[in-house]
DNA sequence: TTCGATTTTTTGTCTATACATTAAATTTGA
DNA sequence: TCAAATTTAATGTATAGACAAAAAATCGAA
């Protein structure tokens, strides 16, 4: 292990460990120089690291300081349907129930998303083991991803398809609790107002809006797990 | 902006808006050297930074690539939900409704959580504007967080006390739709099987168990937004 | 040809030093 | 006394150079 990430990790260790705690000042690099016999370089590199981390403030003249916790934010382990399923023994489908090319409607989601150029709007089924776990509907933009036109979307479920054909995106989110209603209901197989997880996402490349989707999972079905620690913040 | 700033959100520019696609070469570090102006020392501080936010890998002697984006992880900001509220300018309020110090059941997760010790066992409301927004229902090792038992949790709602008493932690969370049961609809003030939002978070400090929370929020008053991008590595 | 050893290229780490920048601490001056 | 100017202690940025480590590329021999 090299020394600066060995210096990081001691520090990180110990302000996760809760031996040092927020506010809590740390030893100047010159202290640190002589207590792990090196340069100033690589102290520095060990720290910047864990300011990038949100670890520890930095003030000049001031100090070092471990930083008090501001958003508390976690990883959200996003779980690729088809994977989780099969790694449960379990076969996964995706069945794609419409698929039409159009123009934008009035919404300005929908406008926003198509930039001027026409929308491709898929509806579909997860299926596990034939059983439906969640119904979905996604829009996509025919200038952003030229390419989802003519694709293939019967073998592969369409989230599966962008992530492999779309270079790189930036995403939101969203999460809630709503009930089914009665279309959705029809298709999950189950009674209207049954509580599912609604899952929206929003993707973008660079300032380009590339995807919608709305994901309606079954409640008991499905849930969704986030970590926060030490692993945290490394990928 | 200092240089080794502006080389990396060059770069990142480059690769978020999509010019430079997964998998593509950069440079290699003496060209980015000459292209610049400066040492190499600056040009590898750089390029370390967008391997720590996950945009590139680099490989001895093979050179530096745009990173295939790993889609299988977001950040999820979990809102302090007091700040959450007031942010919107509505008023928000913790209510207790049940609060004791009681020695662990049979239940596997609760004897983890004492340790040895007793857990302190507390049940409340989060109120906007007077109205219910969810239910919670709490442990605390009173072992890990001697001061919880004479803290005073009537004007701060325990999540937030912990937040500010139990620094850096490690935290793990379920996400779930769920209905109502009859008492958590009696204190909702909603009828039994609403969808509701199902927040499950155990937490540890270093190996020690901190708290088990289990939070149930109406499914149309509010939702989690998590990020996956740029963004998503800073806090 | 094909496997194994050697070379070469590129990144990884570290040093010692220099000067810039910031803000806390101190001194100065009215 | 209090505020403005100065000093100073800490971090921030950058340089030039050295050697290490890994892996791709090349070469050599069975």
């Amino acid at each position: 292990m090299p020394l600066h990430e060995r210096i990081r990790s001691d520090f990180e260790g110990r302000i996760l460990g809760g031996e040092l705690a927020p506010g809590d000042r740390l030893p100047i690099e010159q202290e640190l120089m002589q207590e792990y016999g090196c340069s100033r370089m690589t102290v520095n590199k060990a720290l910047s690291a864990l300011v990038a981390a949100g670890l520890i403030d930095r003030r000049k003249r001031a100090g070092t300081f471990v930083a008090r916790p501001k958003v508390h934010s976690m990883v959200l382990d996003v779980p690729d349907i088809a994977a989780q399923v099969r790694e449960r023994g379990q076969d996964y489908a995706f069945q794609p129930i419409r698929r039409r090319v159009r123009a934008a409607g009035e919404d300005e989601e929908e406008v926003l998303l198509a930039g001027g150029g026409e929308l491709v709007h898929i509806d579909g089924l997860h299926l596990v083991d034939g059983a439906p776990l969640g119904v979905e509907f996604r829009l996509v933009s025919a200038l952003a991803v030229p390419g989802i036109v003519g694709a293939d979307l019967d073998a592969v479920p369409p989230g599966t398809w962008l992530l492999q054909h779309v270079p790189w995106t930036e995403a939101e989110t969203r999460i809630s609790a709503v009930g089914a209603q009665a279309e959705e209901a029809e298709w999950l197989g189950v009674a209207v107002g049954t509580p599912c997880l609604c899952v929206e996402r929003r993707t973008w490349r660079g300032s380009e809006r590339i995807t919608y989707v709305r994901q309606l999972f079954l409640g008991d079905a499905y849930d969704m797990v986030a970590r926060f620690g030490p692993g945290a913040s490394g990928r």
